[in-house]
DNA sequence: TTGTACGCGTTATCAA
DNA sequence: TTGATAACGCGTACAA
């Protein structure tokens, strides 16, 4: 065995001998509901603080089977929502014990790999932020792992194997809808992102159905292959360039901010015109940027604080499925009155 | 012992006992550099696939103390470019088959439990990624802890105990500067972001000595507390709005690219001027909502694929201390010529 | 090239 | 409330 400097790896034996006491009683002074005596936990908590014990976590994950870690699996950086996820799960789980691994999976073959990976790690549990893949290879890879709980954040799954918690999709877009009608616009187009989550969103569906219902007309719809500003810049740029000024929108409907900041900048600098005096713009997620005076955007806050209760309600044991978490509209200058 | 399911749990044993061979030699097979014969590597291959074997990470790490994971600490999700630098990392670690375990650390005294928390998983080096607080602490903490290696990215560090992979800013704002002067820019603003890393970044100290030395003056500068646009954004109107039109900066150069965000905002929003034409803005890091069109902002990119490389080499084994790195100048519209 | 004790630091379970 | 035994799954060192 290699020689390790001396006051390196302190063990809970170490902290027994100084203390007088046996290992198991060093653990339970480090266990919460563990049947031991005020006055022996001081003494070990005290003896282990003088000689920089703290237990190892791989040891008693280990032993016990429960690793008190979860994958964050996440596959696009440059969606400022998800970061703001990142961000509000971090700091949920850290704050109640749990470690993370992050895991950048930027195919679904990274996916199912990554899937693989937080298994050798033995994970708790892995959660999939509002992922591009598809779930069936997810389904796979879990019938063949031993993943306890596999959950899938700020999407609906269509999966057994995963839980959903998300935002309620639909109230947002009905409640998004209904401000754009009483505000008056009548050309709306709606700028949805990649196929294979938008289909999961609802979003679009909500707000065709909606517009339909109360309009009469099923408004057009856009697509980009990624939530990217970028796309959606040269996307309507492209699109609306070359129109008669009759026959632009009077309303872009976006199906994320990332989205929508896009959209403004096209509205903007791609076609000259104002926003919202020419051209409305509303968003969906509230990123930080939307809050800018410049922008202003009329967007739905994810409730992200109920997500992350949620979710850590579900890794304590707790199998309360709530169903979707209402948000709120956040209504700026982008959808003034014209 | 809890009974697990059947099929849980594959161990080496049970792929041993399979291929008729010893645990010993199951684990050969998943090295690479281990003596063991082709024939034999593929049997052993072959039925831990067919049973699902995957050796166990945490076993691993506990009997060879090498844990082939890393953490990450973060302080700041707002900042755009850190996240490039998350993503980069994340992506080059997991190439080299590292494993990430990310903190999220918005306080001095969460880096130092977070610290802590990362010895208890036993991770062989902790990567701090630019960050806002001081060494000192982190060193007190070190010195206390068992880790082999601390890396700060994206900053210097002053600290023996940690080693610093960064861009050259010295280089790169002097290139800054020296295109600034070139295009004719006469009365800069330089806005600065929090202190306690401003004097690390040497970018301020580096433009006002090469201004200084170009121009014969010491230009102005600012400061906000954060690197947010909304900062950079409130803390210029209220400075700027009320200065008669020549006393206004022709050039506002900014510490990074969140601020220069801010401050094209301001200027056009807030001032009502535009830019380049009115005043010029310069920004750090090159992020992506710069290259818009509508901002299209001159920027510096820093070396994000050769710092990640040069983080992985040091990672494993080598200690190649390159010193800072050379990045990009990207010259944009947002500093037109006048 | 292959096989074997032993240890890594902890926890579950039972006994005292 | 405390102590003790037997795992958890794998790596190291050495022997065969």
């Amino acid at each position: 065995m290699a020689k390790r400097p001396p006051g390196e790896s302190v063990t809970a034996d170490a902290v027994a001998k100084k203390v007088g006491l046996s290992r198991w009683t060093v653990a339970r002074a480090f266990k919460n509901d563990a049947s031991i005596s005020i006055a022996t936990r001081k003494t070990v908590l005290d003896a282990a603080e003088e000689l920089g014990y703290l237990p190892d976590l791989l040891a008693s994950a280990l032993a016990s089977s429960r690793s008190r870690l979860v994958a964050l699996l996440i596959d696009d950086f440059e969606n400022p929502h998800k970061l703001m996820m990142v961000e509000a799960l971090t700091k949920g789980l850290q704050s109640k014990s749990w470690d993370v691994l992050l895991v950048n999976t930027p195919t679904e073959a990274h996916a199912s790999s990554a899937l693989l990976a937080a298994r050798q790690r033995r994970v708790d549990a892995a959660i999939l932020i509002g992922m591009y893949f598809a779930e069936n290879e997810i389904s796979s890879v879990l019938s063949a792992s031993r993943l306890n709980k596999v959950v899938v954040f700020a999407r609906t799954s269509e999966s057994d194997d995963a839980i959903s918690i998300c935002c309620d999709d639909v109230l947002a877009m009905t409640e998004m809808t209904d401000h754009l009608l009483e505000r008056g616009y009548r050309k709306p187009l709606y700028v949805a992102g990649p196929e294979t989550i938008s289909t999961k969103l609802m979003r679009q569906e909500t707000f065709m159905s909606r517009w339909q219902d109360k309009r009469g007309v099923t408004p057009p719809s856009a697509r980009v292959a990624k939530y990217s500003p970028n796309q959606a810049y040269e996307m309507l740029v492209g699109r609306l360039n070359d129109l008669p000024r009759e026959e632009l929108p009077d309303v872009i409907v976006c199906e994320n901010d990332a989205l929508a900041i896009g959209a403004i900048d096209a509205v903007r600098y791609g076609l000259g015109l104002r926003v919202p005096q020419d051209i409305a713009v509303s968003g969906f997620d509230d990123i930080g940027l939307g809050a800018l005076p410049s922008y202003g955007l009329t967007t739905y806050r994810q409730p992200l604080d109920r997500m992350v209760q949620a979710l850590l309600d579900l890794l304590d044991g707790g199998n309360a499925d709530r169903g979707p978490i209402p948000g709120m509209l956040i209504i700026r200058t982008s959808t003034a009155q014209k």
